[in-house]
DNA sequence: CTGTTAGCGCATTCAG
DNA sequence: CTGAATGCGCTAACAG
């Protein structure tokens, strides 16, 4: 069925059905005649064809690194928020957590087309740059700093530091600090948030030492992992620090794997909320992102709430005004943090 | 950058490009000037003139309700899975639980166009039968039982039955089971899986009461309000059976919270798992879904393993079946589940 | 107000 | 093997 199809049954020109459809000029009887023979051949418009002609597609496309992350979703929320309010859609396309693709998903999306890209960013590559360089359609990168875009990212410093004072403060004369990070590549993640963390601790006397580190993937699995290694090795820990909620779960996981093996398994109230109770000496896990669900099922960890749905807001906000006014100013948006859950 | 462009400062026509882009016959000279060219240029094909001309892009559409739910990931990681290996791409549409607004990214994808759609159903109305029967481009539906579309959906009924045989066991004489439902208007999650509970129960001879059952959203949030009510107007629940994961998340923050309010709260292990308890006598808590996140940090609830990656992968193929060998006959396809973490 | 016309960028005939 | 010509379905001038 094409608009032809529906101008020669309606008797009219293709370019007054054409006008029908996007509010032209046309008379009450034509108007009735076209809106009959569609509505009875239940006629729709390719917007495959209209985009090539008008290169306007109200469509945004958001490039993500995986999609089962309460993090990641509040961004898209936020997103979706202002794109159904201005009359757009939003398609996605999920990475998972493969730079690579990346490239390949802004690539699709730059000739699909969509009328713009949100790029929620991991690491930022030498491909990177160059696509956001001469990329035909706007661009803007949440999560990562870069010079190369308007970008929208968080205080991932600041927040590692104020945890770091918190897990120094926490640890007392009680045990060692541990941290698990993620790929120093991940300049947000895991650069600056444990770059803060160091800082941190440092300002109130403590130190993370090497040995009390390890890296990870950004799974549950792999946070697992990496904390039961990190237990097996050092019995004194008292904080363990984990770069993301996600890997604080699977550290959780680790410590009740551990307790069960080793030791009867305490999980014990402390005024608000549980701590994980291993070798008689409970291990304080802490956080960052503010994950809703972990703090549902174990009260709450000490973890920094980012603002992932504002920089959604933002970040859509900012590419409008890209796609509609043309904005030319590049944009670089540092958004701040809360720590929460805190204890004593 | 247009296929003209590229071929006036090959010198050679335009066609003669298209061939080499698509592998048709060109000299080996003029391929390596193309060649030259397009690599000087970054010159790339607009998909959105290809596919106007070929009708096929080599791209699929998945609509889902949500983003952040671990069982959709899943379905999503499956179909990937499949579609990355026989060349396509994804492009998903999250439609925040708003069956209208899968209608909307419905008609998007068949029109924008994809060369076909995977829908994560819930709710399936008139306006999506009228959707599938009507389609112009093929559309598999998983998660849902429909005669107007190629499906893949699990036994939620014969879930539902055996987690009535756990409810029932466990609350033995210990006191009253308890259901958190959702809509019925979601034929598997709300209907299918309630109607086999109370089957379940009722094979043991135990049975459901309408004041111990409760309706709710597909969020943690909303779990937590009904499990909320439950357990301030019912003080004798030994049981709380919830219709998803989420939901039992909700309600495990429920019992927390309820403990934590009423008395000294006790979170006791019990053997491998911890178990919730309120006013001295342990409540149970069930769900579906196989959350690993829950089972992480609590150690694990009895819940139900469906094959959700499976299903996603099945229903590509069959998509890809339909697109690529205009595979005819319809199929529809049930998988079965697996009780997990049944305790003792 | 209306129909005719000329492309959007590409792939595909069809002569050469 | 190659290029000129045609049209995918639609919209944007343009001349009525």
């Amino acid at each position: 069925m094409t608009i032809k199809e529906i101008a020669r049954l309606a008797g009219v020109s293709s370019a007054a059905v054409s006008r029908y459809l996007n509010g032209g000029y046309v008379s009450e009887e034509k108007k009735e005649q076209i809106k009959k023979v569609i509505e009875e051949t239940g006629y729709q418009p390719s917007a495959q064809a209209r985009i090539l002609r008008t290169k306007r597609a109200c469509l945004v496309g958001v490039v993500v690194p995986k999609i089962n992350s309460e993090s990641i979703s509040r961004v898209t929320a936020g997103i979706e928020q202002v794109l159904s309010r201005r009359g757009y859609q939003m398609l996605l396309a999920s990475t998972d957590n493969q730079p690579a693709k990346e490239i390949t998903y802004l690539k699709l999306f730059e000739n699909y087309p969509v009328d713009g890209i949100v790029l929620i960013a991991t690491v930022i590559t030498g491909e990177h740059k160059k696509f956001l360089k001469e990329s035909k359609v706007p661009v803007v990168v949440v999560g990562q700093y870069t010079k190369y875009a308007n970008c929208i990212y968080h205080d991932d410093y600041g927040a590692g530091k104020a945890m770091g004072k918190i897990a120094a403060a926490a640890a007392g004369e009680k045990g060692r600090i541990a941290y698990i990070g993620v790929t120093r590549e991940d300049k947000a993640v895991g650069t600056a948030r444990e770059e803060g963390f160091r800082a941190g601790l440092k300002s109130l006397g403590a130190e993370l030492e090497e040995e009390y580190t390890r890296k990870s993937q950004f799974t549950m699995e792999s946070g697992y992992e990496a904390a039961l290694d990190l237990l097996e090795k050092k019995k004194d820990i008292a904080v363990l620090s984990c770069a993301t909620d996600t890997i604080a779960a699977g550290a959780i996981e680790a410590i009740l794997a551990c307790s069960k093996k080793k030791i009867p398994q305490e999980v014990q109230d402390s005024g608000s909320r549980m701590e994980y109770v291993l070798k008689g000496s409970s291990i304080k896990v802490t956080g960052f992102g503010d994950n809703q669900f972990l703090k549902a099922v174990t009260g709450g960890i000490p973890t920094v709430h980012f603002g992932y749905k504002t920089s959604g807001i933002r970040g859509a906000e900012l590419l409008l005004d890209v796609i509609e006014r043309g904005e030319k100013i590049p944009i670089e948006m540092k958004l701040g943090f809360q720590i929460v859950n805190e204890q004593e």
